[in-house]
DNA sequence: GCGACAG
DNA sequence: ATCTTGTCGC
């Protein structure tokens, strides 16, 4: 099994990474309604770490959006490329999400993560910077509200309340399940915050995560556990 | 200044 | 993220 190495360019140092963060932010896309929701492809993208080995498993699941059938599978094991800083995920997970993504037989249509886009502290969390370096529709999905403040939404699915910073809408809570907690949900990339909530919750009509973070954990900490060192 | 903070 | 058994419930 290849392991994929630790990009020679990638940033070394939080001052280099915000640095990158800084030269890449202004391309983001935010005036683009994104792939209809229920058409296409929607490829959900998520990775597992094993710091005992040093090891990255990333793993990119396509979807048939309309009947969120699985369409392709694809893996990709590699070193830990940086340390996990809030704020700087991106610069951990992004190496081996692209070398899942690159593996992939077709385009990946929409493409889902773990985390923010937009609500990020600087504005450009993993789904905005994952989407920036592949010009790919990204949109966000967190278990996790980060240091965002919000209101709870109500407890029916589809309810939505906004994630809030500096009185800017920065993402959504959006209830997926009646009466469990909810996921934030924030534009990446080429996708603006309507569509992105939307899109998650066609993905979403059983459990509380989307189908595509669910099929892309499990395959991720499956290619963890079969890697061998 | 200190702590908290997506995964 | 990860360390971790059984258990309550649909």
């Amino acid at each position: 099994m290849t392991i994929i190495g630790r990009p020679a360019d990638w940033p070394a140092t939080e001052a280099e990474a915000l640095a990158v963060q800084d030269a890449l932010r202004g391309r983001v896309v935010l005036d683009e309604p994104g792939p209809p929701p229920g058409a296409g492809l929607v490829t959900g993208v998520d990775v597992a770490y094993d710091d005992e080995r040093d090891l990255v498993a990333a793993a990119a699941v396509v979807l048939d959006a309309a009947t969120l059938d699985v369409v392709e599978r694809a893996t990709a094991v590699g070193r830990v490329a940086f340390p996990y800083v809030p704020g700087l995920l991106a610069f951990r997970e992004i190496p081996a999400v692209l070398a899942a993504l690159g593996r992939l037989t077709a385009g990946p249509g929409l493409v889902v993560c773990d985390g923010y886009g937009q609500a990020h502290p600087r504005r450009f969390g993993l789904a905005s910077h994952l989407g920036v370096l592949t010009g790919l529709p990204v949109i966000g999905v967190a278990k996790n509200p980060f240091a965002f403040a919000y209101r709870p939404p109500e407890a029916r699915r589809g309810a939505t309340s906004p994630l809030l910073a500096d009185g800017e809408e920065v993402g959504r809570a959006l209830c997926t399940r009646a009466g469990v907690k909810p996921v934030f949900v924030s534009a990446g990339h080429r996708v603006d915050l309507d569509h992105a909530v939307a899109h998650t919750l066609r993905l979403s009509p059983r459990y509380r995560l989307p189908e595509t973070t669910r099929h892309a954990d499990a395959l991720c900490r499956q290619a963890l556990k079969e890697a061998v060192a």
